[in-house]
DNA sequence: GGCGGTTTTCAACAAGCGTTGAAACACAGT
DNA sequence: ACTGTGTTTCAACGCTTGTTGAAAACCGCC
């Protein structure tokens, strides 16, 4: 079926099964079944488990930041020399997602879901999302912060805290607005997620972070 | 030190343990432990370690629902005959949360962790959260569709995710805020966090579900 | 076609898990 | 003082877990 070494297949199965049951309701018995191997396989390539669940999780990481920067960049010369609007930088945070949801690879899918499991546990939280993301999350607060000049930076955070929510909710994939919802909208359709949460974030933030009325 | 019965130590621990560490994460062992007691005690009270689980869920969600709907009637008393805005809806949703937090008692901190812990699990979400709370947020989306009138149902769904995803988050406390921030905010001070949510979140739906430029 | 190094499996270990039945305790009512 | 009922502990069970060291299989190279 697949072409792609044990190795790999450990990788996408660990990547599955933490991104489903997080790292606690998972063993490497149900890794190694999944991926065909035995087990003591995953400990030759990655040594103990938790060794496992750091390379699942920094694996797709740098790829993910160089699109998302990618796209940044993108909308920042096409607006030079003013800097591009509130809509054009959330849509460059979002929208190279999707694209990850277009090709057939349902990997980028779980890498998702394992990113929310993360950014929403006490335990993992802090360390592992700061270390691999925080650096790209600046840089877009610094473009938020010349397209909103009066903000302050606690107004900045909060509202990018409540960006981050919405969108670590959608890569969870719970399926709860589709029985919210009576099946009018879907967890999948990722293109409707953003559509919407493009607007109601861009409004969120003009709303905190500009003056007037 | 606490003058509660050993059963209700039980729920205490589990309540908090479950939300740091998700169910999977947490032995009974450890519950029993940090409760004072035997390990057999939490199977004399609950039986399986799963119908705990669901006891601690379960305990404060009917508590949470009250004061949530009561905020909610009494505004609509307040605007009527015309009903309540977006803001006053969204703030009957938020606040009750937010009076939990003052008194000193820490579990209601911890069950709200527990919250977001299970609204992100692929694997408890859908289940465990439309059984206690879909509802309220029923409720709570027929007020926003009275003063939204304009709005469809889908566009109202897909809001409400955004708004349930920045609220999952803060409830989660992962302290990833501070970090980001250097400090300026603080993932504990839930007042902050409303007052920046509030006023986001409306701004939100007024600019998905509301026509016109 | 045997050799060396990497990859993969096999078999087993000690430790910890949830769960259970029976024993010990607490304590009210008579 | 005794009994009965609800709590709590004790001790142990069968099973699964992560991890490991040695054996086996694979594979390019001389």
């Amino acid at each position: 079926m697949t072409a792609t070494s044990k190795r790999d297949r450990i990788l996408d199965s660990a990547e599955a099964l933490f991104a489903e049951r997080g790292y606690d309701g998972v063993t490497l018995r149900q890794i190694a079944s999944q991926a065909g191997v035995d087990v003591a396989l995953a400990n030759y390539h990655f040594g103990k488990k938790i060794a496992l669940f750091n390379a699942v999780f920094e694996r797709r990481a740098a790829l993910l930041n160089e699109s998302r920067l990618d796209a940044l960049r993108r909308v920042q010369e096409s607006a030079a020399p003013a800097g591009p609007t509130v809509e054009q930088i959330i849509e460059a945070f979002l929208r190279p997602l999707e694209l990850t949801q277009e090709n057939a690879d349902p990997g980028w899918r779980h890498y998702l879901a394992l990113i929310a499991y993360v950014n929403n546990s006490t335990y993992w939280g802090k360390r592992m999302m700061s270390k691999l993301f925080d650096d790209l999350v600046h840089e877009f607060i610094d473009a938020l912060r010349q397209a909103l000049p009066q903000a302050s930076d606690r107004d900045l955070y909060w509202c990018y805290h409540n960006l981050s929510g919405a969108l670590t909710l959608t890569f969870a994939q719970t399926e709860r607005i589709d029985t919210l919802s009576n099946g009018q909208c879907r967890s999948s359709d990722f293109q409707a997620a953003y559509d919407h949460m493009i607007p109601f974030v861009a409004a969120g933030f003009r709303r905190v972070c500009e003056p007037g009325e």
